[in-house]
DNA sequence: ATACCATGAACAG
DNA sequence: TGTTCCTGGTATC
C-alpha cells in the first residue's frame, strides 16, 4: 500500500465522518470551496511555491498557452479575494484562479511529480512539491488590468484586515432583492457562498426573503460581524463550522461531524430548536431556514 | 453505462 | 430567466 502522495492539510475532498445509522453507508460529501477555502490556499501555498522558479504546465492542455508564458518564472505573491486567487509572477502578470463548484487543488509533497489525477489544468512544480489543480472555472494568465476589474467588481472581502463593509451596507439598505439573494451576490460581499449564507441569516435571526431595505443598520452590522468572525473561523478550522460545541451537541475533544456543524444548511431539522427546515430557491440555489427561528 | 448531485458564476436574450 | 461550463463521487440501472 502506497503511501498518500498529498499533504493532508492541502484543500482536498476527504472522507466525512458523518454521524449514519447503523448499517449505513457512509456518504461521500464533495468540498465546494467558499471565501475560506481560498483564503487558506493562499496562505498554505505561499509557504510552499512563492519566491523561487516553478515549471509551469498543463497536463491536461487547456491552460498550455498560458502555462507557456509564466513557466520558470517566479510567484512574488499569492493573493486571495473572496473566492477568487490571484498569482503575482516576476513576468508581470498575474494568474487567475477561480474554482467554482469543482475545482480542486491537489498538493503532493514529494521530489518528483506523480502521474496527474484525472484532468489537471494547472500543474506548478517546484523543487520538492507538485501543486495540481483540477477543474476550475477560471485558469488564465493576464495582463495586470484584469485583475483590477475583477477586484473592482468585487465586495469587500471580511477575512482580509481593513475592509471597508460601508458598500455591502449602502447596497443592500437600497435593495428591494431579497437579504438571501443580496448574500451570494459577490459584488456585495465577497466569499460568501450558500453554507455562510445560511449559517449567518440564521445566526442574525433574519429570513433570507427579507428585502435588503428592510434590514436595518443594526441587522446589517451584525451581518458583517457574523460572516467576518465564521468565514475567519474557517480559514483556521479548514472547514466549515458555525455551531457552538454546546449546541452540536457532540463533547469536547470528539470531532464535530458534518451533519452536527451547521444550524439550519442541508439540515431536516434545526439544530437551535428542533423545527422543520424550509427549503427556498434563491439565486439558482437551495437556501435553508429555521421558520421559528427566522421568522418572516 | 448513465444519471444525479454539490458550498459557483458567466453569458445570452 | 434560462443555459452552459467545470469535476468526480455516488446511486441506479
Amino acid at each position: 500500500m502506497s503511501s498518500p502522495d498529498f499533504a493532508p492539510w492541502s484543500h482536498l475532498s476527504s472522507r466525512s465522518d458523518l454521524k449514519c445509522a447503523p448499517g449505513v453507508t457512509k456518504r461521500y460529501l464533495p468540498v465546494v470551496p467558499e471565501g475560506h477555502t481560498i483564503a487558506k490556499i493562499a496562505r498554505d501555498h505561499s509557504k510552499l511555491i512563492v519566491g523561487m522558479p516553478v515549471a509551469v504546465s498543463s497536463p491536461q492542455g487547456r491552460f498550455a498557452a498560458d502555462a507557456e508564458r509564466v513557466d520558470g518564472a517566479t510567484i512574488e505573491r499569492i493573493e486571495a479575494h473572496g473566492k477568487h486567487l490571484f498569482h503575482c509572477w516576476s513576468t508581470g502578470e498575474i494568474g487567475h484562479v477561480h474554482l467554482g463548484l469543482f475545482g480542486k487543488y491537489r498538493v503532493h509533497k514529494t521530489d518528483d511529480p506523480p502521474e496527474p489525477q484525472g484532468a489537471v489544468r494547472m500543474r506548478i512544480v517546484a523543487p520538492d512539491v507538485t501543486v495540481d489543480l483540477n477543474g476550475p472555472t477560471a485558469c488564465t494568465v493576464d495582463d495586470p488590468s484584469v485583475r483590477k476589474r475583477i477586484l473592482a467588481r468585487l465586495g469587500p472581502d471580511p477575512i482580509k484586515p481593513r475592509q471597508n463593509p460601508q458598500r455591502m451596507y449602502d447596497k443592500i439598505a437600497k435593495s428591494s432583492r431579497s437579504i438571501g439573494d443580496l448574500l451570494m451576490d459577490q459584488s456585495v460581499v465577497a466569499g460568501v457562498g450558500n453554507v455562510y449564507r445560511a449559517e449567518a441569516l440564521f445566526v442574525c435571526e433574519i429570513h433570507p426573503l427579507r428585502p435588503g431595505k428592510e434590514c436595518d443598520a443594526a441587522e446589517l452590522e451584525a451581518l458583517w460581524a457574523t460572516i467576518t468572525g465564521m468565514l475567519r473561523q474557517g480559514v483556521k478550522d479548514g472547514r466549515i463550522l458555525t455551531v457552538s460545541r454546546e449546541e452540536s451537541g457532540v463533547p469536547r475533544g470528539k470531532r464535530i461531524p458534518r451533519s452536527e456543524a451547521t444550524y439550519a444548511y442541508k439540515r431536516n431539522s434545526c439544530l437551535r430548536c428542533g423545527s422543520e427546515i424550509q427549503r427556498l430557491d434563491i439565486a439558482n440555489r437551495t437556501s435553508y431556514h429555521c421558520p421559528i427561528c427566522q421568522p418572516r
